[in-house]
DNA sequence: CGTTCTATATATAAAGG
DNA sequence: TCCTTTATATATAGAAC
């Protein structure tokens, strides 16, 4: 979006994907701060980037290690349940 | 933002917390599914919320069960250098 | 390579059904 | 309560440094 309009696919280019990367990333945990104040509920982003040295980024509270305790808990069931796509 | 610039704030009002709730959350895994697309990189995003019945939500890929047993691998010193405020 | 600047695409608050 | 419709706030692609 901006300038132009974007087709939702792999980006080639190698700076011009990392650059939309690092934005985006940012947009990202801007949102989930926004919707965590906004709600008051408790929400997290992992993002895997082959950009970044530190393999995973997590936004948001301590308490999404509690999220995650209370994911892997889940029987294998609800965990496909609560996928979303 | 649109028809009025919200503060960032806890929304009181039960039912406008609950449509802004549900719009930005649809936002948010959009937000995450071109990040995803986009970059080819892998993101998840969790969101625990006392509207929905289910409790967790997940956005995206199988492979976010991976990427979360990564993190449950991590030092503790690690996760606390990977949270992002 | 990272920032800042803007024009434009998107997200979304309110209102209406 | 949920879906649409808009007006407006934000996010962000591309450019320039």
């Amino acid at each position: 979006m901006a300038r132009r309009k974007v087709k939702l696919q792999y980006i080639v280019n190698k700076s011009s994907r990392r650059n939309t990367f690092r934005k985006r990333k940012e947009g990202l945990l801007k949102k989930v701060y926004e919707i965590t104040t906004l709600c008051d509920i408790k929400a997290a982003a992992i993002i895997y980037s082959p950009f970044d040295v530190e393999q995973e980024v997590f936004p948001s509270h301590p308490e999404v290690h509690e999220m995650l305790m209370r994911f892997q808990d889940m029987s294998e069931k609800d965990k496909t349940k609560n996928m979303v796509n």
